[in-house]
DNA sequence: ATGTATGCAAAACATTTGCACCTGG
DNA sequence: CCAGGTGCAAATGTTTTGCATACAT
């Protein structure tokens, strides 16, 4: 076996690892919580066990190949961390997730912070709103 | 017993709603997870279950009185809704969460919702980041 | 009185952890 | 071979719920 990305990043290449990386990076939907990856495994007929998934998550989060976020509704998400900063704008209703990046935003948020004795370094802004389909798609639980 | 806030709302003037909502005005930092609710009642010497505090905290949220918010740490926090729209800036380290209001970003956000076919009636914006005191004070958790 | 609220304990979730066993390098 | 990884089950922490009792109107 041999992942470039795994070794990079220092993780023994091992069939969880492997198996969890390939999910994020070819599923549709970028936004996965840790039972979404589970039920994905589990349809590909792979036999890994929920604790290994959030470990395993985890872990690429340490190691900066994903992204944890703390959306409303119970679960943390994740999404294979490209490098490029981006926000969210999360529907409240149907749960769906769509990004964007504002420079506007982007500058205010560093001079609003910046005047509130904060630094952002790593930070996120999610807008909580309500997407104006009729009938949201993609509902979540 | 008689309180104008909870009647004007239609809820029925209970001992647990008044308390709850009594802290809830008195207390110094505006922000409170249900835990934070019950011990705040037990130090008043007030036996409310927190099962309680969970159901009235919900009902004050459905009933406009407050706002939930889930920033990261576990758990939720309320804070008494008046009428002011503000968003937050959260320390990663402390917990400490800091509010402000920024009319470029508010317009910005309305602009960028519009433009992916989102309306934002309800929303909240959240920095997540590290406040620059060299030791975090109100370290939540 | 009577329908609603509360308290308690148990349930429901999401996530983490302990431990014996397995596996990649 | 052997440190580190995994599976399972049990533990944790937060929030919800069922049900018998208590209370506001």
């Amino acid at each position: 076996m041999d992942n470039k990305e795994l070794k990079k990043v220092g993780l023994k290449v091992t069939l969880p690892r492997v198996k969890i990386l390939e999910i994020l990076e070819t599923v549709p939907q970028r936004h996965m919580s840790a039972e979404d990856v589970y039920r994905a495994l589990l349809e590909s007929d792979e036999e890994i066990g929920l604790a290994t998934v959030y470990r395993v998550l985890t872990q690429f989060e340490a190691a900066g190949l994903v992204r944890r976020h703390n959306f409303e509704g119970g679960s943390a998400v994740f999404e294979l961390d490209d490098g490029s900063h981006h926000d969210h704008i999360v529907c409240q209703q149907c749960g769906e997730v769509v990004e964007f990046f504002d420079k506007v935003i982007e500058e205010r948020q560093q001079e609003v912070a910046a005047e509130r004795g904060f630094e952002i370094g790593e930070h996120a802004l999610v807008i909580y709103g309500n997407c104006v389909k009729e009938d949201c798609p993609r509902r979540r639980r």
